[in-house]
RNA sequence: ACGGGAUUCAUCUAGUGGUUAGGAUGGAAUUCUUAUACAGUUCACACGGCGGUUCGAUUCCGUCAUCCCGUACCA
């Protein structure tokens, strides 16, 4: 080592430089966040911070957020993390604006993949188990999964009641659940009627679409025509021969469940004269499907009589092809022209758009096939020998090709004549994912909410009027779904659910849903949970001396439903089970603030949810709704295991840790679909660093710093440090504002850019010269570091919602005594206002600063100066800039990063000219000054580093 | 298939019926070294396609393409 970088070395003790990371209490460069972040978790938890946060002031009163419950079957996946961050985002944001902000966690465990799944193991034991048995496995299953769901949810930061989450199992939900039903059975909404759902006839079980797996499978393909019955107003009157309408259909044996046919009303229909072995007759079929109707039943000599518009047809009647019954006509939007004939087979008992049809028309649902899959008596005769008992569809098990009631149906039709054409037809057709034999519709008596008592549907489309939805647009789905949505099917034929409570009496079979039945079961189910309604007794359960309200039976005639809730209807009660004072945690408003979820749910919760609410209460259950976008992999396409593109947020955590999976939260706008992969959340991670960089920089520079005895203030601060702040208050104005409208990615765009353009490549970089050359106790190096502090502290309050492990990180380094023990029971900053002309003038001043930069670059490339700090910057203003120049002459060697400045008269145009600085280079300061070397004791230093060392 | 929505540099995003579409990150080159995982300078990089309305469209309308949701593990 020479001589003199000696000296030096000796003069750089004396400068204040900032910690570095081997000193004690520095904050670290390095986040270390998987490891550290369990640790401030733990702290949250042993010091309560959720209940503090509750406890502490609410000057602006209660907002509440309720939590729309993910199903507890499996572990939580990107989705869940995207929404239940940006869910903790919002709730903290309001805790420290200083409202009393209530987040209870909730878990929705009943229904179907958890029922299948835990079948499934009863099954691989070979086990059979009873109903009960079959609840108490799915109940155990589900609260597995709700602790570790529980776990990794708050391994990701979120803040709240995870001791008490509302689950919708508990005793307490369940009973809610029942008396919710009470309370719509009360108003007149609740009814039992048909309908057709998929049915498994070997599992003689009806199957939820989401058990319905498309295998391919041979039908039949058959064209039969239905001779004219009746033409009141002589539409076909151009007819030459006998009349007919012809349909296709691929399953034969719903024939003789046909009661109608149905056409478009705006298509175009024609009458056409067609021969066949001799034979000529008049068929009645759609005009786009003509040809290919003919050829496939072999018709020549073919002529069109007449046309007509679908609508036109409404009136006609044709008769059974076997029964002595007739079809009528009729007209429905979903009949296409890609295949068939144009008129459509409609048997309301077998299929959901027959059924709709049936509906509107008035007609009788028939359903003559059993729950094994036979024909009943219902289904008729041909030639005397009744078809009652055949099979629908084949057996499996026998490997039968085709079902037996195909055959037969096959071969009356024929007979009858009217088999215009058969073959067979591959598509994909609905099989049980369970046995995988073929699926039928079958029609069943369900119990159903009505949408349209008196006049409720247009009354929740009015209220959605009143409800503020996030983005604007999305009304427009939660409006098509309730305008366009049927009754609700309630029913389920499952065992893990909620009970419907309702008996039947066995004497007058009727049904029994009085107030006092349904309180009884409601009470039983709050004292020992729903699964006392299939383990107790109607005798046990009901109040004694209670009698079948309509024949006066007693209870031994009376038996219980077996049904199960929709589980959507328990989601959908979970604000009557969850929000008010009536319920455990007494915290929470009804309605809700804020619904928050993913937008598949406006067919979902946010659809039940309203229906319950508007039926028993006349309003909605919130009063505004976000909805978060969907998130994809990188290239925007869907997450899928096969596809091997999905991020485990679980992985993202151990490997970069929750705040980074939170601060890409942060950077997605998160109402459109949101992207992560690898590459994003590299990137994401680079920006973590960012911003931990700036304040390691703010934080290691205040170690000598007493906020509560050398805080300069603002009035009496250098103006570079007012206009820092003054930025600041900007940044956390837009912020606060972000915070507001749910704009998360604003917080994330404008606090990088704030620590990037104005912090670090400006303001830290022009007051490190302050900070460390200038004496400790220095007015102007504690001014610098009040505005550090400030930084320090304001950026930690403003980010706090989202980094809420780094932010309690900085919390801990800040010095001085704080507002609270955690950040997070701080408030958030509140902007002074906008000091008059600073901003303006400072604008100015950075032009000037980028005009020096781009001229001290061109003399450096020209080999005329080194290091611009060596330097002495002649500058030339134009006429606008004099005077600005003149008032911060002083300060611009600082501002510019050179060690002169020399301010020339003004020209016309602004010109800099950069020349070796006047003196020489002081060994502590290396700024190039002509007192260099003035005091005897320090020969290497100027007279402000001297002044530095020596007070 | 039908319905709802989306599409701006490599990435995240502003913004607009009218000059050169803004910022940040990233990339390339280069300079400097008291945050060395810092900063400066320079460069490259975008309105999905096609029609229409208009004097003029990235912006409004239509349509097509792609992607997403409704409808698989579902926020």
């Amino acid at each position: 080592m020479t001589a003199s970088s000696q000296e030096q070395q000796d003069y750089r003790a004396t400068l204040n430089l900032p910690l570095a990371d081997r000193d004690s209490g520095a904050f670290p460069q390095r986040g270390n966040l998987p490891a550290r972040e369990p640790v401030w978790q733990q702290q949250w938890l042993q010091n309560n911070l959720y209940q503090q946060s509750l406890q502490k002031p609410a000057p602006r009163g209660i907002w509440t957020l309720h939590d729309g419950p993910p199903y507890s079957n499996g572990n939580i996946h990107l989705g869940h993390a995207l929404n239940k961050i940006t869910k903790d985002i919002v709730t903290r944001y309001r805790t420290m604006a200083g409202y009393r902000s209530p987040y209870v966690p909730g878990f929705d465990n009943h229904g179907m993949p958890i029922e299948n799944a835990v079948a499934r193991r009863f099954r691989e034991e070979k086990k059979t188990p009873s109903r009960v048995e079959l609840r108490k496995a799915c109940r155990a299953w589900a609260e597995e999964w709700v602790g570790i769901q529980s776990e990794q949810f708050q391994r990701l930061g979120i803040r709240g009641d995870w001791q008490h989450p509302y689950l919708t199992m508990s005793s307490e939900f369940e009973a809610r659940i029942v008396e919710v039903f009470g309370e719509l059975v009360q108003k007149g909404f609740i009814y039992r009627g048909l309908k057709p759902v998929f049915w498994c006839a070997s599992c003689e079980t009806a199957l939820a679409d989401a058990e319905v797996e498309y295998e391919p499978h041979t039908s039949n393909s058959i064209y039969v025509r239905f001779p004219l019955h009746h033409d009141p107003a002589g539409m076909l009157a151009a007819a030459d021969a006998p009349c007919y309408a012809v349909i296709w259909t691929t399953t034969p044996w719903t024939i003789p469940a046909n009661l109608a046919i149905a056409v478009h009303p705006e298509a175009e229909y024609v009458l056409v004269h067609a021969e066949k072995e001799g034979e000529a007759c008049c068929l009645l079929m759609a005009e786009p499907l003509r040809e290919s109707v003919l050829n496939a039943c072999g018709f020549t000599n073919a002529n069109t009589l007449a046309a007509f518009q679908g609508s036109q047809l409404e009136g006609l009647t044709f008769q059974h092809p076997l029964f002595q019954r007739t079809a009528p006509i009729l007209t429905a939007a979903y009949v296409t022209m890609d295949a068939g004939t144009g008129l459509v087979h409609t048997a309301p008992g077998h299929g959901k758009e027959d059924f709709e049809t049936g509906m509107r028309y008035g007609l009788e649902v028939l359903n003559p096939v059993d729950a094994s899959g036979r024909y009943t008596a219902q289904a008729g005769s041909w030639n005397g020998s009744s078809f009652e008992g055949l099979r629908v569809i084949p057996d499996v098990e026998r490997k039968e090709k085709d079902a037996p009631a195909n055959i037969v149906l096959l071969q009356a039709l024929r007979e009858s004549g009217n088999l215009l054409a058969a073959s067979k037809y591959e598509h994909s057709y609905p099989h049980c994912w369970r046995c995988h034999s073929p699926l039928v519709f079958r029609a069943t008596v369900q119990w159903f909410m009505n949408i349209d008592h008196n006049g409720f549907r247009e009354q929740a489309l009015g209220i959605i009027q009143q409800v503020r939805w996030y983005p604007p647009e999305s009304i427009n789905r939660i409006h098509s779904m309730v305008s366009g949505r049927p009754d609700w099917c309630i029913s389920r034929q499952r065992s893990w659910g909620v009970g419907i409570p309702a008996f039947y009496c066995t004497a007058c079979g009727e049904h029994i849903l009085t107030p006092e039945s349904i309180a009884a079961v409601a009470d039983l189910t709050r004292r020992e949970s729903n699964d006392a309604w299939y383990e107790r007794t109607p005798e046990e359960i009901l109040p004694q001396g209670f009698c079948c309200p309509h024949c006066k039976q007693g209870v031994e005639r009376i038996k219980k439903e077996t049904d199960v809730l929709d589980v959507w209807f328990d989601s959908g009660s979970s604000h009557r089970a969850v929000l008010g004072s009536e319920n455990p945690w007494g915290n929470m408003d009804w309605p809700a603030d804020l619904y928050l979820e993913g937008g598949d749910q406006h067919r979902g919760w946010f659809n039940s949810s309203l229906m319950i609410a508007a039926a028993t209460r006349g309003a909605a259950p919130y009063r505004a709704v976000v909805t978060n976008g969907w998130s994809l992999d990188e290239n925007g396409e869907a997450m899928h295991k096969s596809k091997g593109n999905v991020v485990d947020p679980g992985k993202v955590v151990a490997q970069y840790g929750a705040d980074v999976v939170r601060w890409w939260v942060a950077s997605q706008e998160f109402m459109a679909d949101t992207r992560c992969g690898d590459t994003l959340l590299k990137q994401v991670s680079d920006m973590y660093r960012r911003v931990r960089n700036t304040f390691r920089f703010l934080l290691n520079n205040l170690a000598d710093f007493d906020p509560q005895t050398m805080c300069v203030p603002r009035s009496e601060m250098e103006e570079l440090d007012r206009w820092a702040l003054g930025r600041f208050d900007q940044l956390a104005a837009a912020c606060t504002a972000a915070y507001e409208n749910y704009e998360h990615h604003r917080i994330y765009q404008e606090t990088l850019n704030f620590c990037s353009t104005d912090l670090s490549s400006f303001y830290l970089d022009v007051i490190k010269d302050r900070l460390y050359a200038s004496a400790k106790n220095s007015h102007l190096r504690r001014s610098g570091q009040t505005a550090l502090y400030q930084l320090a502290a304001g950026m930690a309050r403003l980010l706090a919602p989202i980094l809420v492990h780094t932010a309690e990180e900085v919390w801990s380094h800040l010095p001085g005594e704080k507002e609270a023990w955690s950040i997070h029971l701080a408030s958030l900053p509140e902007p002074q206002p906008q000091e008059e002309g600073l901003q303006q003038s400072w604008n100015a001043l950075l032009q000037v600063r980028d005009a020096a930069n781009k001229a001290l670059e061109t003399a450096r490339q020209g080999g005329q100066i080194g290091n611009p700090l060596e330097c002495c910057l002649e500058i030339a203003p134009d006429a606008d800039s004099a005077d600005l120049l003149g008032k911060y002459e002083s300060m611009l060697p600082t501002l510019l990063l050179v060690s002169q400045v020399v301010l020339l008269p003004a020209e016309q145009q602004m010109r800099f000219a950069a020349r070796a600085a006047d003196g020489s280079k002081c060994a502590r300061c290396w700024l190039i000054r002509t007192d260099t070397g003035h005091d005897s004791r320090h020969p290497a230093l100027c007279m402000r580093c001297v002044e530095a060392i020596e007070t």
